[in-house]
DNA sequence: CGCAGGTTTGAATGTCGTCAAACCAAGTGG
DNA sequence: CCACTTGGTTTGACGACATTCAAACCTGCG
């Protein structure tokens, strides 16, 4: 989810905000003092996840700095909420997110342009699940991790650095795969030279257009 | 996606529309003459899908009648859009239901709520792909298919029955399975006697609690 | 009947998951 | 400063499940 506001509406929105901190683990439920409050996320990175009858659970979606968390006159499905770094958020009670909506028809577009394209993620996430294996699902959690991070040029043939905000296991929740498996991947990329790793966390990538490749 | 149109939406949808046939196979692209038309789905069943760079294409949703198909304001990214069965659709040019929605908050608000609800089935989705095996996912499928013909009492025990609208191939692509295994599966599921089989298409479910739990 | 497309079954292969153990980095307290 | 602990990471051996390749089988239709 990508920001969606105006300064005259960040305005409003900041002046009835909380904020709150919360550690990697932490659950945020959305539904604290208000049903369906809607949330900013000013730092980290927040994993959305569901969980099966039987305990595993699959993440089926990130949600980077400063993107909109949290969902208009909610659903009855349930996402579990849940940091996956140190996480800054600022909440909005439900009636203010309400009133901002109704008063900015170009908002609410934006809200709609906005889950027609976090649909399109899911989409292409499928397609990740569904028809890559192993090597390339690393290769392309790596790709989306960069972007993120504003490596842009990717076919160039140009280098990129970042760090993996998340666990080993975080990323075999998000990628179906075993923490294992997301283990040997990533070590198969390093012995080729499609990435440097240093710590378990930084990540050098000297040929972006390699590690694309490798994304399928 | 559901229908969200009133009466009196439907009336201005329905006196500028065309309607148009398809058979199985069959390509619909929605930028036939206006770019980023809407249609609906009057008849058949119609399936969205991407496809990767090698080939192999993964469907990425179904479209039942009487779903609304195609996107407001559309973005680039590219979804193959084929009908599945003998298909019928009602096409509306971008000027006509851009005004519908420019005149019509409700309408702009019922589509965001519809993409919502899109976006949640396309998450339900990934857990199938991610964490659910060959069994499960066919069970999921056949659960889908049912809830879709109308069947509501999923764990009262209560039997059902309805058609396959899909070739195996095509389920194949939905589940992220071979051919193969998505037979070998409903062979099991026939010789375990949770569902029985006509004519490869029609099935019937004695007991919809124990397809159910096969669902995962 | 006989063809064509889709479907079903079998045997062999390979990839990923499971179980187990070793390793590393960071923080704590002696 | 170093031993110790803890949580996360890495590697190996083995097995299970889905894929691949191949052949046979239905079903509808000309």
């Amino acid at each position: 989810m990508c920001a969606v506001l105006t300064l005259a509406e960040l305005r409003t929105f900041a002046e009835n905000a909380r904020r709150s901190s919360h550690e990697p683990g932490d659950h945020l439920m959305l539904e604290d003092s208000e049903l369906t409050s809607y949330a900013n996320v000013t730092g980290g990175i927040v994993k959305l996840s569901r969980v099966m009858r039987d305990g595993r659970q699959q993440l089926v979606g990130l949600q980077f700095a400063p993107d909109l968390l949290g969902r208009l006159f909610g659903t009855e499905n349930k996402v579990t909420v849940e940091a996956a770094s140190p996480v800054d958020i600022c909440r909005v009670p439900k009636h203010v997110l309400e009133a901002l909506v109704s008063s900015s028809p170009e908002l609410k577009q934006r809200l709609l342009d906005q889950s027609l394209q976090d649909l399109d993620e899911a989409r292409d996430w499928m397609v990740t699940l569904g028809r890559k294996d192993a090597q390339q699902r690393v290769a392309s959690l790596m790709m989306l991790i960069a972007r993120r991070n504003g490596v842009e040029e990717i076919d160039s043939g140009r280098g990129a650095a970042f760090d993996l905000p998340l666990t080993r296991a975080d990323m075999a929740d998000l990628l179906a795969l075993t923490v294992e498996t997301v283990c040997r991947q990533i070590s198969k990329l390093r012995k080729d030279g499609v990435v440097g790793i240093r710590n378990h966390r930084r990540v050098t990538v000297p040929d972006m257009s390699r590690l694309s490749a490798r994304a399928g």
